[in-house]
DNA sequence: CTGCATCCACTTTGATACTG
DNA sequence: CAGTATCAAAGTGGATGCAG
């Protein structure tokens, strides 16, 4: 299996021979938000075919970004999960997920979005600067996925399911049945104030404030 | 000439799908220097094939990233450059590269260097927060080729070539034949005194606090 | 010369089927 | 569940051709 390089000594040039191929992204991308199955991430990838998925994960676990672990005790099996080098590349791929943001046009048809997804937006999304010594939580409750925002002193925690607190605000947005659940679409139905609102109010317009969407340019 | 999407409505995806083929940040890296020919890119990006080439400025130039511009006056010829939105992607190449640098082992036999490299060395490197009301300025000569870096107050301008202001200090490495003029073995070389300089002797040191080289976590 | 287009061998991807 | 096997289609790398 000898790798293809671009026969640069050049940070960037190793880094798309590392993470540059097809899918590889996107696989991190999912294991960011926490460790996965095989199947997980091949529903998670709609439409990834699972020889491919197979390749780029024993890609990964080569370049050392990706780790293989049998699960233990009770729910055995395989799952795989970033090892330190792939966490340290969130930076990397929240700027390119800004940057493609900004591209982004309408939906299209066939288009799915993925709780992961939406982690990821909300990271994307983080204005630090706005959120300078703030501390507040939310809850976004859509079509039966959960996802949550912690933000301790101007430090952003997100992830999959209930806030690991009580959440300072449950929003869920009243999504119309033809919408697509993807972020920019939330946020503009919640601006719209077509949201179901429970604890602290004020708290709405915090999140969209902290929350920005990146547009176009 | 259908693009072949992920089917994801998300950011980095979107990315993925317009910068994300072989080749594609490496040609978008080139220009962010400065403008270039097709033969400049060819030479720069040492081993693309030129059906490749040419297949991905057309791509890139319908995602508005590039713009073919056929030169007017003297040089005449074409020339491509980066759009608006091409310029845009800087922090996310940056960002991608830092990471890269991390992961560089020793240069493999073949690997080449081209100043293109060592400008996108020179911001992968550039710490604002050791910059911040810092104004100065440094050229750095090795093998014929010339870069510059200037500062002022804080804020980074690089390029090829000499400065566009006399610089406050000009550093020439005394590199062996043998060794690659990759930019940390030129910081390597600097660190151990082994450079002949020219201006404000001082400035060395303040220029190996401000370019830091990324190392492996 | 520059700026590609064409052709061809080879590799990677996508889709589907199948197995321990 | 966690992959491997198979095969057609698309993409890549290398060489060459050719018009302005």
């Amino acid at each position: 299996m000898k790798r293809r390089d671009f026969g640069q000594y050049c940070g960037l040039a190793r880094a798309l021979e590392l993470v540059g191929e097809r899918w590889a992204l996107l696989i991190v991308r999912n294991l960011i938000v926490r460790p996965r199955r095989y199947s997980e991430l091949q529903t998670g990838l709609s439409g990834i075919p699972t020889n491919v998925l197979a390749t780029r994960l024993k890609e990964l676990e080569q370049a050392g970004i990706v780790e293989r672990q049998v699960a233990p005790a009770p729910a055995r099996g395989v799952v795989y999960a970033l090892t330190e080098v792939g966490r340290s590349l969130e930076p990397a791929l929240l700027s390119l997920a800004r940057w493609g943001a900004t591209q982004l046009g309408d939906p299209q048809p066939g288009d799915v979005v993925t709780p992961e997804g939406a982690v990821l937006s909300l990271r994307t999304a983080f204005q630090p600067s706005q959120a300078a010594g703030l501390t507040a939580s939310w809850e976004i409750h859509v079509r039966g996925a959960v996802v949550h925002a912690v933000i301790t002193d101007g430090e952003l925690v997100t992830g999959l399911g209930p806030a690991p607190v009580e959440p300072g605000l449950v929003m869920v947005p009243q999504l119309a049945d033809d919408q697509l659940a993807a972020y920019r679409v939330i946020i503009a139905v919640m601006r719209d104030g077509l949201v179901e609102l429970r604890g602290d109010r004020e708290l709405l317009d915090t999140f969209l404030r902290v929350f920005t969407v990146p547009l176009a340019a």
